[in-house]
Order: structure tokens, then C-alpha cells, then sequence
DNA sequence: TGAACTGTATAATTTATAATTACAGTTAGA
DNA sequence: TCTAACTGTAATTATAAATTATACAGTTCA
């Protein structure tokens, strides 16, 4: 898996915790330890789902639009690395006339699905707001 | 994730519906789709598990050790790419002074050890027999 | 003894990921 | 209306990870 989830966790934790509400690409990006440009092409994906807005121009930068509980971590994931629990290079060969090669890829696809629908349904019950409180208030959480 | 997983599983299957019960490294590298030398590796982490033995030198190769219902693919995962489900790069920096930033790759790696708990609970009920089952005869199977 | 294997290390290559650069478009305020 | 401080986006470069390839010592059997 690559970071842009828990990157865009993140920011969204960030922006629920920041007392301002708001912060621009720069500050965002020293805190999570990136580049701004990145941050800036990773708010697109958070802007589409509607979790954030965005100020361009000078003073601008990046607000929550949703309720901090509002926003599950397995939609994040969804939205920025779906299918990221699956090896992208499958074993065997479509063609090939050993029943073991040509079809342990599909075999494969199925179980990668179904584990992965059981990872997501844990972080279906995990909030932004729930990364937080287990931040700024390590008490049992989710 | 690498391939490390599926191959694993790839070469424990195939070796599962070979007739004959056991096969050289040509023969597992070019069903998987790989090379010899990367299939002698990986046999040495399934041969630690018991799952498969080794006959070297002329007419030698690999052959299954343990039955196919025995050999749960939780298993092979956590012998193949333990931790792979998360991303090897955490956000934040732990000696900063926001706590967002020093604390949110611990609180990640909380959530990212139990969702891949609940990945590993799904495949812990799926062996090397339901996967071989699954392609040679294919009805609804775990 | 020699051919057919495995075991293992290391180098080379390819691919994936992230960082960097660049610049057009937007906005607020002097 | 001009300028400085931003975002949006694409293209390029650098770095890291995964995979393939090469090499050779050790094993086994005929």
C-alpha cells in the first residue's frame, strides 16, 4: 500500500484539530512531512467527496466541510486507495491449459475481495473524529 | 503488497494438483510466471513451515509435506509478507510539538493492525484445498 | 565422474512512489 | 488595477522497492 491513505487521514485529522479550521498547503504539508504540491493534489480527491473546501488566492487554503464524526476512514480509504490490499502483478497465465495457471488469478481476485471487504468493514466504524480523540485523549476508541 | 503472498500460494496449489506430487523449480517458475531462482527462495520460507520438503540434486525439486486442507492461507501470509497491508512510510514526525503530527503514526498503526487482524481472521478460514477446489471444480466455496 | 538439480548471494533491471519544478488561474487588499 | 499569496495541474526528476537475471558452490544419482 502506498501512503496516500493514511496521508489523507492525515490532513483530515489535522483540519478537525486546527483551532482556526483552516490551514494552506504549506503548513499542511510540514505537518504530515510531504510536499505541498502533493497536498494540493490529494485535496482534489477529499474536495470531490465534499469533506473539504477550498479558499484559492491570498489568505486562502483548505477548511472541513463535514462533521469530523461524519467521515469514515474506510471511505477515505475508498476514495484515495481502493484495491490497495491486492498485489498489482497476478501469478500465472490467463492462457495457459493448466487449469492451476489460468485460474489461480481469478481464485485469487475473489479471496483478495473478500478479505479486503473485512478490512474495510473495521475502518467503516472508525472516524476521523475517533483518530483524534485517540490522539489529543488516548482513552479505548475504536 | 509484493507478490510474495500469492506466489506462495500459487506454488502450494499447483503442487497440490500436480499427479506426480512434486515438481522442479523450471517447471513451478514457468506455470507462476516468474523465475527459477526467485521460486528456490521462496521455497525456503515454506519448506521452514513444514509445509513443503526439498530433494536436491538429479530428478530432484519439491513436493507437498502437509495436506492441502491443513494449510491455511493466514498462514502463508504471515510466513510470506506479514505487515505488508500497511504502508511502509508513516506520516508525521514523532518529535514535533503538534500532537497530531507526533501522534497520528501511532494511532494509524493501531487501526491498521486491527483491519489487517480482521483480513488475516477471513483468510485463516480458506486453505490451499478450498483455493485448488475453487478452480478445478468451481462452486460456491469459502 | 558428470549431468541435473537446489541453496544462496549479489548485481542489474524494471516499476512504483514521492519530490520537485513550473506556470497558469484566483483572490484580497494596497 | 497591480501585486503578493495562494490553489490547480501537469510534467519532470529522484528515490525506493520489487523483480529478474546471473553466478557458482553444494548435493545427488546413475
Amino acid at each position: 500500500m502506498n501512503s496516500e491513505f493514511p496521508a489523507a487521514v492525515h490532513l483530515l485529522v489535522y483540519l478537525a484539530h486546527s483551532t482556526s479550521g483552516s490551514a494552506n498547503s504549506e503548513e499542511l504539508a510540514e505537518n504530515v512531512g510531504t510536499h505541498p504540491a502533493r497536498v494540493r493534489k490529494m485535496m482534489r480527491c477529499l474536495r470531490e467527496q465534499g469533506w473539504v473546501g477550498t479558499r484559492e488566492g491570498i489568505g486562502g487554503g483548505y477548511f472541513l466541510r463535514a462533521e469530523p464524526a461524519a467521515i469514515r476512514l474506510a471511505d477515505i480509504y475508498r476514495a484515495s486507495c481502493c484495491g490497495g490490499l491486492r498485489p498489482k502483478k497476478p501469478t500465472g497465465s490467463p492462457g495457459s491449459t493448466c487449469p492451476v495457471s489460468s485460474g489461480i488469478s481469478g481464485a485469487m481476485d475473489h479471496y483478495f475481495g473478500e478479505a479486503e471487504s473485512r478490512y474495510l468493514d473495521y475502518l467503516d466504524g472508525v472516524t476521523v473524529q475517533d483518530v483524534l480523540h485517540r490522539i489529543v485523549d488516548p482513552r479505548p476508541l475504536p
